[in-house]
DNA sequence: GCGCTGAGACCGACCAGTCGGTCTGTTCAT
DNA sequence: ATGAACAGACCGACTGGTCGGTCTCAGCGC
């Protein structure tokens, strides 16, 4: 991210985000990301060794952007609850932000087959044992209640990812729409109060 | 369904589901499930028309299975309640007996591309509408809260799915298991009170 | 001239789908 | 009953095309 970057590199990454996004891993042929970036097959070569690295590249990319800004965000609450909270909104944020990335992240990189499978399944498992830790955290302080938090935490990951990939397919429901919906089931699904509910959607 | 079938044809369906399951469409060569069927191509392009069409013919096969179950299930449940908690019930069922059929409909037929695309989201579509509609009934009925029901429904199904998958990859957590957690979690999330979430945990 | 960047022709592997042919079982005239 | 005629299931070598990746060479800044 992101000195001026010698522009062949960037280039060739834009077009591949664009075609990955579009028509996914298979239906992009690496002279198709050539075609679009106006390069050449050898400057791709030159700057990526090979065209699963462009595209697991792109994921590990949007996968550290969004644990960082959950991170970060996080980082500057302090009761596990509004921490959880956060997080939603933090992610909602990042997959508005970051439309293309977040398809190729969330639809593009399935059913790649075994190889990239371990990987996907990987970070997925990060994210949601994130959200279970802070979940766990607001047990512990009383905010919500006794739960299987590892199931609750799949479902909250499940919710959010359905959400988003329904957005990022037909651009319906807005982002800003579901956010607020989002929030309300999500938190009553961890048995959070209705007043805390409504504290926590002011923010 | 019927007579007894001519076992080619089966043997054919039954090594494409294997294959597909495991190594996706794109990892699966024809040449694959000739191999694993004991057959030949000739065998198998005289009982199916392309390696498309039998991918989609299983993805269909499923989603007409879960659809059924459903609607029978559904139909002998007398409040929305019921009948949003039985939905639940018998999508973590279906879904145990046919974890194979499971895996190609929530994984392997997701980002195959624009051709692809469009049938995959119409099927899952037709799922969240049904949801949301036993949601919608429920509103009604005063058994839950008034919500935004659309978002909710979005959030099960991916609930309901994260779930799924990540059993379907790792055998864990055992359905058994995650029927109840997710129950509650579900449940709660649109605002049904805890006494009555326990009445239907009881079933 | 030398090293870095990029161009694009080319290679080899792979693969969906085809097609001429075989093989088995059935029908029916004798 | 028998064997000729046929049907249709099945076989697998082959084709046409695609695509990831390589290789050679050209431009250019130093």
């Amino acid at each position: 991210m992101t000195e001026i970057e010698n522009n062949t590199r960037q280039r060739i990454l834009d077009a591949a985000v664009e075609r990955f996004a579009q028509n996914g891993y298979h239906n992009t042929s690496v002279a198709d990301i050539v075609a679009d970036s106006r390069t050449s097959k050898g400057a791709v070569y030159f700057h990526f060794p090979s065209k699963e690295k462009i595209f697991l590249g792109l994921v590990d990319e949007f996968a550290g952007i969004l644990e960082k800004r959950l991170q970060t965000a996080i980082a500057k609450e302090e009761s596990g609850i509004r921490r959880v909270n956060t997080a939603l909104r933090i992610c909602m944020e990042t997959f508005t932000s970051y439309q293309k990335l977040a398809k190729i992240f969330l639809i593009q990189a399935v059913g790649l087959g075994a190889a990239f499978e371990e990987k996907q399944r990987e970070i997925h498992l990060r994210f949601i044992k994130l959200i279970q830790q802070h979940l766990d955290e607001a047990v512990q302080e009383g905010d919500i209640l006794p739960i299987d938090t590892e199931i609750a935490a799949y479902a909250w990951m499940g919710a959010i990812n359905e959400v988003v990939i329904e957005w990022v397919h037909t651009g319906h429901p807005a982002p800003q729409r579901a956010l607020p919906g989002l929030q309300t089931v999500l938190l009553r699904s961890v048995g959070i109060t209705e007043e805390r509910i409504r504290q926590l959607e002011n923010l």
